[in-house]
DNA sequence: GCAAGGTC
């Protein structure tokens, strides 16, 4: 009898295989902490077996500890990883059993790399084919089993590559720098990398921003104006920064001088946000709401958490910020009835179902597992606490928010010429809510100027100067640093956070925004001196 | 003892 084994990337890929493609009935084993799924199409028995991410290590093969080292990539060794032995150990003994191998890991260079790392590893011959699904909906999981592929190797490969030059490059360096200071008894390891050599770099550059920086006096000037009995300021704009004292004279001189005021108004509306990812909810939630990302996602005790488990929201791990591509208006519809019924937003939800916006606003952020995080429940008993309820209630005005109409704004510039020189004063006013009517976190300033008319005269009656000093550019936060890579292309969104932690782990940089240490800056000194290339 | 990339 013909036996499959289809292996997936990670544990919850392979629970929804097996799940679509037996329509519910498989059988569940579990063999050390790993849970494997059995099910029978057309008397075929397939066997539906996870890995967890990558289970093999890319190494050198035994040898001294030296450099320069370079091993051609067949010579180079997987090691299995030790947290990952059961992993390891149901792959193979299921494979022994089959006589056609299904790689379905994700579909990309690094999904692939790890399909072909197991194969290799455990020297795997067997026939193998490709499942090839960028999202998780049950007719893109069928579509894929219905028409398997070849083993795309050239993915694989491209996976392959990129973890040959990552180790050749960064064991190089490393046993370089780790090796040339191994006298000193404080330097325990001194490592570099693709990743973490420039983001350090980045550090110690900003460092020396800050320490180079010669601050320099600027001029903000503003006038003050009359109008038939009314007044405003209205800041002189200048494509430079004034420094000269001596233009502080020449506008000065303009006092007491009339002009007729150019007025433009533009209505703008402001469409709402779009509905809550994972990420954006956790730190959202926490400016609102003082409790810290950690209070509102922990995955056990994480007050998000415990609301999705208690079947209010939906899943909070998601990163998407739209939603299930299948609903129709009437599952929108749905949803706001079940906000409806939760009293406190009774009135805010009706009056949504009453204004109705044509589509949902959605972000650009999409996670082929699950949708953006929307509401799925109302208690029946009220909150445990009251920060239960502040979550609940922020997640589900979000969702309100995202299917209420613009809200509209009035933009008013008032702009003055006085010879060479133009005033302008900026006004924003309210014209409606729309969103904001229920969801109210989001500031947006009003300025109210005095109603003038364009093409009216106003008389410069005042001027006001204040004296500012530049400021030095700022170190990098956690989070402007990870944007900074992120820019840049180095690492990815899973790693970029761990490169930061090895920084402070090998004694490179401190502190709460980042400094470089002492050795964190002789080490990029010292690299790009003498391998200014990398 | 090394990298960076997955996953938890």
């Amino acid at each position: 009898m013909r036996k499959i084994l289809i292996i997936t990337e990670k544990p919850n890929v392979a629970e929804r295989i097996a799940k679509v493609l037996s329509r519910g009935r498989m059988r569940e084993e579990m063999h050390g902490k790993v849970r494997i799924y059995r099910f029978y199409i057309e008397g075929v028995l397939h066997t539906v077996v996870p890995a967890s991410g990558h289970l093999f290590q890319l190494d050198y093969p035994e040898g001294r500890w030296t450099y320069p080292i370079i091993v051609e990539p067949e010579k180079l060794v997987y090691k299995p990883i030790p947290k990952k032995k059961d992993y390891i150990n149901a792959i193979k003994r299921e494979s022994a059993e089959a006589d056609l191998i299904i790689v379905a890991t994700d579909l990309d260079t690094e999904g692939s790399a790890i399909g072909l790392e197991i194969l290799d590893a455990l020297e795997i011959k067997k026939d193998v084919r490709r499942m090839e699904f960028s999202s998780l909906s049950e007719a893109e999981i069928r579509r894929s089993y219905e028409n398997l592929r070849d083993m795309d190797y050239g993915r694989a490969y491209a996976g392959f590559s990129r973890r040959v030059l990552d180790l050749e490059w960064g064991a190089n360096v490393t046993r370089a720098l780790t090796l040339s200071t191994r006298n000193h008894r404080w330097v325990k390891l001194l490592s570099s990398g693709r990743v973490q050599g420039p983001t350090l770099k980045m550090i110690v550059d900003r460092e020396r921003e800050i320490r180079n920086f010669v601050p320099e006096k600027f001029y903000v000037i503003k006038g003050v104006f009359e109008a038939d009995g009314t007044r405003f300021d209205a800041v002189l704009s200048s494509r430079k920064r004034i420094k000269d004292p001596e233009f502080i004279k020449s506008v000065k001189s303009l006092l007491g001088l009339e002009s007729r005021a150019e007025v433009r108004e533009r209505k703008i509306s402001l469409r709402p946000p779009p509905p809550f990812d994972g990420t954006t909810m956790q730190i959202e939630v926490s400016s609102i709401t003082g409790l810290t990302p950690r209070q509102i996602a922990d995955r056990t005790r994480g007050i998000a958490q415990q609301l999705y488990e208690a079947g209010l929201i939906s899943y909070i791990g998601t990163e998407s910020q739209k939603y299930p591509k299948s609903w129709k208006k009437e599952d929108f519809l749905d949803m706001i009835r079940v906000i409806e019924s939760y009293g406190p937003l009774s009135r805010d939800a009706r009056w949504v179902l009453e204004n109705l916006r044509e589509r949902a606003a959605e972000g650009k952020k999409d996670d082929p597992a699950h949708p953006c995080i929307h509401i799925v429940g109302a208690p029946e008993r009220g909150f445990p606490t009251e920060n239960h309820r502040k979550v609940y209630e922020i997640i589900a005005r979000r969702v309100l928010a995202t299917l209420s109409p613009d809200g509209e704004d009035l933009r008013t510039r008032i702009s003055v010429r006085l010879g060479d020189h133009v005033f302008i004063a900026r006004g924003a006013v309210r014209i409606s809510d729309g969103w904001r009517r229920v969801y109210p976190f989001i500031k947006s300033e009003e300025k109210v100027l005095p109603k003038i008319e364009n093409g009216q005269k106003v008389r410069l009656i005042d001027v006001k100067v204040e004296e500012k000093e530049t400021q030095p550019p700022k170190r990098y936060t956690p989070r402007s640093l990870i944007r900074e890579m992120e820019r840049l292309g180095l690492g990815t969104k899973n790693t970029r956070a761990v490169i930061l932690d090895l920084l402070k782990e090998r004694g490179y940089i401190e502190g709460k925004t980042f400094r470089p240490t002492k050795v964190g800056e002789r080490v990029v000194e010292v690299l790009s001196d003498l391998v200014p290339e990398i």
